[in-house]
DNA sequence: TATGAATGAGTCTTCATTCAT
DNA sequence: CATGAATGAAGACTCATTCAT
């Protein structure tokens, strides 16, 4: 006699990564504050009960979704864009591309997960706080890579690290103002001036400006 | 018999406004969802049942600190500006690092509290959506209206509103990972190159970077 | 046009006091712990969430039911004995005995609320600790100024206070063994014993031992 | 190849005494509501499915633990005190002070585990009540027995078994009494008068009090 | 306007217990 | 015997909001 399928869930993910799915769209969607657990273990068709056995606290499901992030950051963003974008300039400019889909997909409602919860959580959650950062990090590494990669491209004063931070920032800074407003707006007039910039310190592409 | 004052509060101010600013406050130390208008009425020493003669509802509240924003954008953080700076692009500047000095007093936790609130909130209030809009429209016209004062120091193609948007990218974005780092670091740098975009957009400076 | 008498409750009690009673009352019958506090409402015919307008834990309710403790020692269990019985031996033995009536109404089930919390808490809510001491204090400086009023019928050198420390260790020990065999018969034994001892040492009736 | 150890108890104990000692331990520092399962078996360094294979329920451990007080009250309590002591009244007091010895190697707060178990539980748990009280027979047995010994000293017409009870009083309501004091004197005390009780009544130390 | 009591759904979390392997 | 995942009711407590005075 055959064992029938205990749950409804076709691909029969495990529990702990169906809580850590939920919690990680819920926590993108409307915040973690404004997330209840009951809404996740409703979501993720878990046992009410059944979360504390993976998750000792709310806090530490947020940190496996942090966890989440960071492991998936280079298969799911990263990879794609080396596998298909040589130029690595364009590259840095894909990883804000990605970003603009997002917001297309979402009608400018949800951003970046990574700076939602930044900001919204502050140092209220330490240990949050330094995923959050290290989260940052990555990405900055990668952005970094991409610049070094320019090579002479760049002018040889130029610190590469200090414009890969920039590069986050006008993408946070972007999405943020286009979820205010609804629009893609901002966001694109970040990355025109962005390009901007970069065509100024490469010289490739003087006629926009000037 | 002369009528004693009501209440200890120094200055007398009144009940409304004490509940509008204690909002504020926690609503940009710890966020909308975080704050409970159990703390509000206790910070701003004010009877439960009296919050609900003023405002209807926590989201009427906040619409309130948003207004609350917007009124004393111009007398608190543009005029002085005006006053002690007259150089156009460094009143831009000053705007920046007005930011950079809420960062260092609160040791690179709390942040731009429209911000914050944006990224907390999405579209979940969309009344206060369109406030936070209208707090991030009125910076810009002031960034633009300073832009616009430089003249034909900046390239006559360059749409003076765009950069305006771009300054407040750079802002906001700088602030998010200053606050996920704990460092002024990201904030510094996010200037910096906004800093050598403008040296090459203006040509006042080219010697820092070529 | 009348209004309406707001809730079923006859004599009109007042909120906080209904839930002091209903706490009371189950503290006693089934222990600190083991009472929920949605039992505690239920009992006391309150919303669950008004308990915290008055108590902001259930520890705090719990002091507050020892302080009622204490408040009534005086108006229900002394004075009644102060005014019926007139020779001071025989109100410390009307005490015992009051303890007793206690016994026999509840079936040998319940006891001493005061013993009951303190065994059961010991020293994990301090303030209650506290609490309990006192009350046990109150007890003691009664059975003490009973013994005092005994005068020379008590040996001179024989400390009082000592003795009313002994005679609520007598009670106690003797409810405990009640309840665990279910039987009259330990407290009986021990209040005879008590007796024995107090002839013995008062010389008053001496034949029922030798 | 041989088999390695199955865990990193130095002595190996079974499982399911290591559930009782732990339990045991716990229910007498703790009580019995306010101890979890899940603190048990964590203790016990047990799994968590695995306590239920040896008890049904909570109340079975318990039942357990109760018959392990019964089964170690005669080698652990009772024997050494014969070995050293010969006096059997001095046997008695040596009973009382092993008590005192606990208290103090726990700084007034445990107590006895069968008194606090029978005040806390009260008749919540037939099975259980109806151990405790045959712990309190057991040890009741073993006073009288004493007693016994003592022969023609004591009064012939005393009730040995009714003063057996009263040593248990006495021991109980003095425990009580320290724990709620956080001191030695109220137990000290119940202890000295019951000195002076048996003086009177052996009449072999009358210089004490008259 | 102000007050403080009331409301009940909701929060996160822990509970004793069960199950399949 | 052992394991660890699952279960769902119940725990204490907080929430935004309402009400009568």
């Amino acid at each position: 006699m055959e064992r029938p399928a205990k749950s409804g869930t076709s691909t029969d993910v495990p529990t702990k990564d169906r809580l850590i799915i939920a919690a990680r769209d819920l926590f993108w969607s409307r915040g973690y504050e404004a997330t209840s657990l009951a809404e996740i273990v409703k979501k993720a068709e878990v046992n009410s009960g059944s979360l504390y056995y993976f998750f000792k606290t709310k806090e530490e499901l947020l940190l496996a979704v942090l966890d989440w992030y960071m492991e998936n950051l280079f298969p799911q963003l990263i990879e794609p864009i080396i596998a298909h974008i040589s130029d690595p300039i364009e590259r840095v400019f894909a990883l804000l591309d990605g970003y603009r889909k997002a917001l297309v997909a979402t009608g400018c409602t949800y951003g970046c997960p990574i700076g939602n919860l930044t900001l919204e959580l502050g140092d209220s959650l330490p240990r949050a706080r330094e995923k959050l950062a290290k989260n940052f990090e990555d990405w900055r590494q990668w952005v970094r890579k991409f610049l070094e990669e320019a090579g002479p491209r760049l002018p040889e004063k130029l610190d590469r690290n200090e414009v890969a931070t920039f590069v986050l920032t006008v993408m946070e800074g972007g999405v943020m103002q286009s979820r205010a407003q609804q629009s893609l707006e901002p966001f694109d007039a970040g990355v025109r001036q962005l390009r901007t910039y970069f065509y100024l310190l490469t010289g490739e592409h003087p006629s926009s400006v000037q």
